[in-house]
DNA sequence: TATTGACTGTAAAGCTACATTACAGTATAG
DNA sequence: CTATACTGTAATGTAGCTTTACAGTCAATA
């Protein structure tokens, strides 16, 4: 009447593996209905709706221990908990997924954005308008050297990563108007981190208005104010005036380059507006 | 100048632990640039660049290996290339999901069915009207018996387990309209697999048209047709008459029953229409 | 100087859900 | 009688750590 089944075949059955029903054995799970003398396992075909629910259970992402427990006391009231359970995790992690796509095509932009930039030419100033920035921002920590930009900027490098925010817009430095117009552009300089268009929920953040900005590529370290000055004297030569603060966008660091090349490959820009 | 950095601390730093720095070190991903006489670790404040992108990379899904990998010739546009693969990847999981939270869904509404029938009154005929059911049909393997119903279904299940879809919205058994109407219903009937609403890639699916039903819910195994004739007599008795397949649909198999309940908790649904 | 507490090290096991490998016994067909 | 197809157990590997156990080290305090 009831033929048994040899593993193999039941492992067949159901589109799974042989090791699979071993283990399974193994971890009291899903068990043989007869041991042979010789230890050969063999099923029965009444088994195969259990062995079907379990693959279920698995495939929607439960645990085999809960999978155990479940079936301890199964009623079509506590599936259905469970299956809502596990719905709310999937959404979760969809969630979480779709904005690790957003913060992945972030940073291509950004690469982008440095390739295209290798056919332009360094340290020549040209006008652009840019789109509006948020920025995390932190005063550098003191003394300013490299070592300690990179201190700063993983403070805020920590507060998105809490935030389970994959940091990936960008980062950069940040000068302040004021400090700029004083001749003093370090006085109150410091770190900042873009973040993406998205991430709403910092309320300490900065948002850099849109606006023409004097951009020029450069490399060096922000705290070398060399580039941005030649770009200042542009910005006044060509009868503009600085009308906000200026960033120091980091487009490939240090990371990219093996020993020859020490300096971080940047963008400066300054919005500006023509001289009143 | 370049203070070094213990362990924990560039930990702390990076957020993350002690142990995983460790773990790093002895993977050759990322490894301290002193370690002094007595074993102790000691960083460099300029390791932390690399070590946010080590995180980076990890966070956005990246396998360790591949990131050692990746590190020894780093480039703009390799990184790119990766970030896109891995772009790739996290698209098709998250279309993997949304398929699993949509089979979840089905199986919610098949058990909220279920429950919401227990206010029925059991082999009580009654009209519904029936939305369109898609779904995979199979020839009993014979002989008819509990055990081969499960092969029979089985064979169904595999399809749909090979092509990634989630068994989910319910079987059942179906029984041919000539078949009833010759007195011989189970001549050819089988079981059935019901597709969910979304799966469209079957094309020796058979889709089953909307329209006025007997319905009669029943404990029983779809081979006995005791329900089905009794239900017949009434379709006749009440001026209908049958004008399609007729299903079996289970919506508690005998997997949430102890040993006392054997039999399958099921809904039959017969297309009617009234006595030409 | 001794002690305490905070730090550091190594080594091993645990986690999940099996897959893979190695080795050996068993059933069946030719 | 042999080939091959199946079965068993046991051990190891997978990924990326975490946890535990045990022991040495360092700096500050009593």
């Amino acid at each position: 009447m009831d033929d048994l089944i040899a593993i193999s075949e039941m492992a067949k059955l159901n589109g799974i593996s042989r090791q699979t029903l071993i283990y399974y054995d193994d971890i009291d799970l899903f068990k043989p209905i007869k041991v042979d003398d010789n230890g050969y396992r063999y099923y029965s075909r009444r088994q195969i709706p259990f062995l079907r629910e379990i693959c279920f259970l698995k495939s929607v992402g439960v645990g085999l221990k809960d999978v155990i427990e479940h079936f301890k006391d199964r009623s079509a009231a506590k599936e259905m908990e469970l299956l809502k359970e596990q719905r709310t995790r999937i959404l979760q992690e969809i969630a979480r997924l779709n904005k690790l796509r957003d913060s992945i095509s972030q940073r291509i932009k950004l690469y982008e954005q440095s390739v295209e930039a290798t056919n332009v030419n360094i340290r020549e100033p040209f006008i652009r308008s840019c789109a509006p920035k948020r920025v995390l921002f932190k005063e550098y920590v003191k003394p300013i050297n490299r070592e300690n930009l990179h201190i700063t900027l993983m403070a805020l490098w920590r507060k998105v990563f809490k935030k389970e925010l994959v940091p990936c817009s960008g980062f950069g430095s940040m000068f302040r108007m004021e400090d700029v117009l004083k001749h003093q552009p370090l006085a109150s300089a410091g770190s900042c981190l873009f973040l993406p268009s998205w991430s709403t929920d910092y309320p300490e953040s900065i948002l850099l208005p849109a606006g023409e900005c004097a951009c020029m590529y450069k490399y060096g370290m922000p705290y070398d104010t060399e580039s941005m000055e030649q770009l200042l004297a542009w910005i006044d030569m060509n009868g503009y005036e600085l009308c906000g603060d200026i960033v120091d966008v980091c487009l490939l660091d240090t990371t990219f380059y093996r020993e020859q090349k020490t300096l971080d490959y940047c963008l400066l820009e300054a919005p500006i507006r023509p001289k009143t």
